[in-house]
DNA sequence: AAAAAAAGAACGAACGTTCGCTATATTTTT
DNA sequence: AAAAATATAGCGAACGTTCGTTCTTTTTTT
């Protein structure tokens, strides 16, 4: 069927135009940010308060990337953000909260993306390939981020680390969902859902974990989301016989 | 075929056969681990120094695992094996060497056990089962330092840093080696070897990256390296038409 | 008795955090 | 409108703690 798979390659949401609509700028986040912790921020004024956050935000995942959270003395943020010491600690209670409070801010970011996409999809067919395409775009966009919550999960205190466990069940569920929906209406045809879930989830997260290696490839995240969805599909969609 | 399916079923390498075979023991490990550095190692005997190596290892792994090797400090260590400060400096010869030595002894153990398996099988096919069931098995029994290796590859020294990416890169090496032999002899069909080698990588790890996850839904090491192997399949087996 | 191994007190460096201070912006009073 | 008072942001030295490591002493083995 050459004209249906010209008119699926026509529809499909590129990296671009994801990337124009989610919009998903660091100011933003970080504003977000403020509003939910300015209890803990001792720096009243908003417009101050946002540029600095983004910029200790943004530094403190760079660091942490290239040396680990806990190598990351709060003297290095301190340096390579320009502030000091003390103004550091009027933008969070200590180093361990920073991580959490980054921590909920991204997990929340996730899945209010994936979801606001997922909607407007009709067909499970359809939902999966938006579903795969937005988790990769938006690791793509965020992909510092990104790898910053998969590696530092343990340093979280107790309290929040269950928030990533139950933050990679949760992104797993929402496709093992449209999974179900599509065996339902007889449209795909699984042995091993959850199992199928599961390594759907692992081949996006290889995306974010390994980007050194896809980057010196000259794999691009279209390319990469194209082969993983043609991989996925050569195991769900029903043969017509 | 049913015949063949069942044939191939008795033939398939179980968990135990290769738990049995390989017969990877703690304590030869460690006895290679004195042998090659036995130049840094003060203790000279070899049956007190590999038996506390093989404590001093597995503690670390453990800590690590738990809290991660930055956060764990020299006193944790002897406390949680029960050696003195003192007497653990006769064993290594200090905390960062102690990470880059346990990696070193990690990575050739791998390569090792993968290549025996190999060679043993004749086509492409069968090659390609045996890899990713020797890779999962191999990573089954020894979990605890498969997942140290990753997550503290950030925190080796830049000599050795260069050595879990060249592993990473060595491992799917092998799996590529395997699908392009088996395009060339065509047997397999694919459309991007190097993608397709990405995603088995990526779902071998995520059998150990998310023990938590598996053990949870009470999937074995088997039925994993089973579900894996079809959904494999099902992208390079050519059809018969 | 000599040698090897283990012990644990001690050391300086570096850690996260605090706190008194200065500088600047904002509000109130005159 | 000018002056005084207050509030806020930023600073960096200093604190107590903990770190990796060393070194002398004690115990165990040969």
């Amino acid at each position: 069927m050459p004209r249906a798979v010209e008119a699926d390659r026509l529809m499909n949401m590129t990296f671009n135009r994801f990337k124009k609509e989610a919009s998903i700028t660091e100011e933003e986040l970080c504003r977000e940010f403020f509003n939910e912790h300015c209890r803990l921020i001792k720096v009243k004024n908003e417009k101050i308060a946002v540029k600095n956050l983004a910029l200790i935000i943004k530094t403190t995942i760079r660091l942490s990337n290239e040396i680990g959270f806990y190598s990351m003395s709060m003297r290095d943020l301190s340096r390579e953000t320009g502030l000091s010491m003390g103004a550091l600690y009027s933008y969070f209670p200590g180093k361990g909260r920073l991580l959490d409070m980054i921590h909920h801010l991204g997990g929340k970011t996730v899945m209010r993306v994936l979801q606001t996409y997922i909607e407007k999809e009709e067909s499970p067919a359809e939902k999966l390939e938006t579903a795969v395409r937005a988790h990769l775009y938006l690791s793509e966009i965020m992909k510092d981020m990104f790898y910053f919550f998969y590696m530092e999960t343990k340093n979280l205190n107790k309290k929040n680390r269950k928030t990533p466990v139950a933050s990679e069940l949760l992104t797993e569920r929402v496709f093992i969902d449209i999974l179900k929906e599509g065996v339902k209406k007889g449209i795909f045809k699984i042995d091993d859902i959850l199992l199928t879930g599961s390594v759907i989830k692992a081949m996006l997260q290889d995306w974010y974990l390994k980007r050194w290696k896809y980057r010196k490839r000259r794999i691009n995240v279209e390319k990469y989301a194209g082969f993983v969805i043609r991989f996925i599909n050569k195991n769900i969609i029903k043969e017509l016989k």
